[in-house]
DNA sequence: CTAACTTTGCGTCATAATAACACTTTGTAG
DNA sequence: CTACAAAGTGTTATTATGACGCAAAGTTAG
């Protein structure tokens, strides 16, 4: 959220006044669903990577933005999920403590320390693809275990919360996966990943005959290698397909 | 939008630049899908109601406030959908001329002529129990069908439809009915409202079976009275019953 | 008054989707 | 070569869904 505060800072007219963008970026890594959040020098806690939106440039492009600044990758899945906007998210004691660290006066710091109001994405990303980027010296970006979540700034929680209540939601609507997993992932990597979002353990062969019946997946004559036990054997994506299930949905409850 | 410009603009300071809520407000008659809409005086063209973000006053807050405007009723079932920040909704014509209409000074309504993002809500209500609230002289509220709906100012069609999209995917995750319906109503009334919404046709004994297996329907000992052929029995909501299927949601894909 | 018609209410039946579970295969580790 | 762990491929019982049939209730046309 205070990506290049001190540029945007220079002239303030460029940009939506009191609105920001925070993006909550999902990975999968070791079984475990990773977020991608940045410990700032300012505070203890850590925060969502966001960003501004110049007044010329359309919300879904500056979340865009945020994303390639953040990961370096471009065309990944991002979706707007939510806006907040309580009243209480303007915490001005937050944005003073920024303002000092930064060495902005107050006067000029004042669009700063207007109550903000923000809107939300999240993003899948392939985690091994992604190097997180270090913006500026005085923050550091990390994958971290989204159970394993430290105290974060501002209402940053409950923005990441909504994000994977969102996600879970989702997943009855659409298949998740093209953009978590490699090219080549075995069926037992994508169902720990659907049972990492879901947080709850699904069957073997039920989940089997459940993904398959989808028809995105497409069997590739190569098993995983350098694998305890028996050898998985490779899938990939349909692309086409994938994309088609994604734009028109799955189950219809009516 | 343009509630109480004039007001507004009186101390911009007041209210969160920018930023503007727009409500869908549908409800149901004749068996129609109605949805309130404004003609404003200033255009052709009719418009969502909407209004400001007050600094102090949280997003959702600001869309109650919107809706009692509107329809003078509380409590009723209110829900973000999404927020719209295109940069073309910066449409400094369509400000202008509503600038001119109200004969305020373009020094004066400069707050209101930078780019507006906007956030989304939906609402349903009860149509027999709203009476279109009109606010100030130089608009007209009026209930009209989804299928009629005529050319709306800026981006407000496509606001409306987002809001349908959502409407209908929610349907699949909760009971719809509680907020539209009169106290008392009958299945065939129920189920008309579901194809109403869903834009298809039903079949009238599955549909009975699935709505009664969700368990939110109290059969009572009446029937509808002075109809044409069968007299259909008249049910109610358990609301007890209603709000935790709606808290919980219904069908889980996984 | 009666026959035709419309709408409601309550069923059935075949099929598809889902949940629960058993066994075999393949490779590792000791 | 034996024990073990994970992968792959079933089966079966239950439930949900979609496509219909038929009788009851009330209205309308002659």
């Amino acid at each position: 959220m205070k990506i290049m505060l001190k540029a945007v800072l220079e002239d303030t007219s460029l940009y939506q006044p009191g609105l920001s963008i925070d993006c909550v970026i999902f990975g999968f890594h070791d079984n475990q669903l990773k977020v991608l959040l940045i410990k700032t020098k300012y505070s203890e806690k850590w925060a969502l990577p966001g960003g501004f939106v110049p007044v010329d440039e359309d919300i879904d492009q500056a979340a865009v933005t945020v994303l390639n600044n953040r990961t370096g990758v471009k065309g990944i899945f991002l979706r707007q999920f939510a806006t907040f906007g309580c009243a209480k998210r303007n915490d001005s004691d937050f944005s003073s403590i920024v303002l000092d660290f930064y060495g902005i006066p107050k006067e000029k710091g004042e669009w700063y320390t207007n109550r903000f109001v923000t809107v939300g994405y999240y993003a899948l990303v392939d985690f091994s693809q992604i190097i997180p980027q270090q913006v500026g010296k005085n923050e550091t970006v990390e994958w971290i275990d989204h159970h394993a979540v430290p105290e974060l700034i501002l209402d940053h929680k409950e923005i990441l919360d909504k994000a994977l209540e969102t996600l879970r939601m989702e997943l009855n609507l659409m298949p998740v996966g093209y953009n978590l997993l490699p090219e080549k992932f075995t069926i037992p990597e994508l169902q720990r990943l659907y049972e990492t979002i879901l947080g709850k353990k699904l069957d073997r062969r039920n989940f089997l005959r459940k993904i398959t019946a989808i028809g995105i997946l497409v069997k590739l004559d190569e098993k995983k290698s350098n694998v305890a036990h028996k050898a998985p054997n490779l899938y990939s994506f349909d692309k086409q397909k994938y994309q088609e299930v994604v734009k028109n949905g799955l189950n219809q409850g009516w």
